[in-house]
DNA sequence: GTAGGGTTAG
């Protein structure tokens, strides 16, 4: 069971007992009642140990289902694993004339935004307005939701700019949206100007702007936000907690990561997983690997994730055998499919420890087609232990790679690397040629971290900074 | 006489 949360474990005498009611329900006569109807439809849909066919299948049957019963099936299927069914459910809703009502377009549009389905959520908006609940703060709150899940901030921006009345999560909606695309000064000034306008900031506010100092870096705004925290008096629950975890992770301040992990009272699997995949990161393998054993040892179940932190320990400490067992395990003691990042990090594990060819045939016997990022896991791994030459692993994978994309920047530069480090100088300067002509700039990778409230921005092979030399020199005393 | 809605985690 997942720790600190209350889940309801399928239960077929639950869903007995239902069906019971159902049953009952129908031979006394009351199945004419619309709102016994629709409470069925909400705990069948919704709840735990409910049956969402069923729920479908009875509202399909009923002769005149109430808006509500529509909303609760629209609504368990826009958080399912097919959204996509809340869409065409709403289209039966429509064919039987039915109003939707301002409860049905907050789930149409989490659906849409699941989806990605730009096309569809803008014609349900036109749905909102023609049915007069376009102002509504749900609606609007969830319009914004969607043009941020799909990339649209303007849009998203726009809608919220024209609300009348906004709520606090209108604020974390649109902070969310900026967020999540990368807007982040944007995201900041909003969350001053949401203090200017008497909103005070929730722990939700706190979750999301955490995240965006995880992605940038920034230690200080970090810092600055725990101390917001514990000024307002806010409950480190879970969810907080977690994004405390992963901040200080993330910006490299494993000791605060720490503190913060061992203070919280409710763990749940993602703080774990957080906690290891920190110290995974940061070269502290052995840390990871011990955090993963008190996960266990806390009955709490490993998800996807924590599996990536634990692999990423294995290679970082060269921990072969044990990344394999890890990886048998999480497939044969837990369920849980490989997805292409596992097999990536397996890659890795072999790659780095420098079994290059046992990573090749590894990635050769894996049953879902290689993407290119395992390609490179395993060329990054080539480049440290490989020798070049025209049978050598680097060499397949440099092949393959050209074959997967072959219009990619990187690939051509790769390639042409490849030529001269074999000496042939005229073939190398042919696919620079090539890269000339057809205009491509290989993009420089950029990385920034915040040192003393300054954020400092490094472009790869850019020596050119004054602090470059300082640098070097540190990294030499630590051995690299 | 009838209830339900949103945001967050590699």
């Amino acid at each position: 069971m997942e720790y600190g949360k209350k889940v309801t474990k399928p239960s077929c005498s639950s869903l007995k007992h239902l069906y019971q009611i159902h049953a009952h329900i129908i031979t006394s006569g009351f199945h004419k009642d619309g709102f016994l109807i629709s409470e069925i439809l909400r705990v069948c849909a919704l709840l735990p140990f409910g049956n969402l066919n069923y729920a479908r299948l009875v509202l399909f049957r009923e002769l005149n289902p109430k808006a509500s019963s529509w909303n609760h099936v629209i609504r368990a299927y826009s958080k399912s694993k097919s959204p996509r069914e809340a869409l065409v459910v709403y289209v039966e809703m429509r064919k039987s004339r039915i109003t939707p009502s301002e409860l049905t377009f907050p789930f149409l549009f989490k659906a849409c935004a699941s989806l990605l389905a730009v096309k569809e959520g803008k014609q349900i908006q036109v749905h909102a307005l023609k049915f007069g609940v376009s102002s509504n703060v749900y609606v609007q709150n969830g319009l914004i939701n969607f043009y941020g899940s799909c990339r649209e901030v303007n849009d998203a921006r726009r809608v919220f700019d024209g609300m009348l009345i906004r709520t606090v999560v209108s604020w974390n909606s649109i902070v969310t949206a900026c967020v999540e695309n990368s807007m982040f000064d944007d995201s900041l000034l909003l969350f001053s100007d949401m203090r200017g306008f008497g909103f005070e900031p929730d722990s939700t506010t706190m979750v999301i702007l955490l995240s965006a100092c995880a992605e940038l870096g920034n230690l200080s705004l970090g810092r600055w936000i725990h101390c917001q925290v514990i000024e307002k008096g806010l409950l480190i629950n879970c969810q907080l907690g977690t994004a405390l975890v992963d901040m200080y992770a993330k910006c490299g301040a494993l000791y605060y990561a720490r503190l913060v992990f061992d203070r919280m009272i409710e763990r749940n699997v993602w703080t774990w997983s957080a906690m290891i995949l920190g110290f995974a990161q940061h070269g502290l393998a052995q840390e990871a690997l011990k955090v993963f054993e008190g996960m266990k040892i806390n009955n709490v179940r490993p998800n996807y994730v924590t599996f990536l932190g634990v692999l990423c320990a294995c290679s970082h400490a060269r921990m072969v055998d044990e990344g394999y067992r890890v990886f048998h395990d999480m497939t044969h003691s837990y369920g849980i499919k490989p997805m292409m990042t596992h097999y990536g990090a397996m890659v890795d594990v072999l790659g780095r420890s420098g079994k290059l060819e046992e990573a090749y045939d590894f990635i050769t016997r894996m049953p879902i087609d290689p993407d290119p990022p395992v390609w490179r896991t395993l060329l990054s791994a080539c480049s440290i232990h490989d020798v070049t030459d025209s049978t050598s692993v680097g060499m397949k994978v440099r092949k393959r790679l050209l074959e997967l994309e072959p219009e990619r920047c990187g690939n051509l530069v790769m390639v042409a690397n490849m030529y001269a480090e074999v000496g042939s100088w005229e073939e190398a300067a042919n696919v620079r040629k090539v890269m000339k002509d057809l205009k491509l700039k290989k993009m420089a990778g950029e990385s920034c971290v915040e040192v003393g409230g300054l954020i400092h921005k490094f472009f790869s092979g850019d020596d050119t900074r004054d602090c470059c030399e300082g640098i070097y020199q540190s990294l030499a005393d630590r051995g690299y």
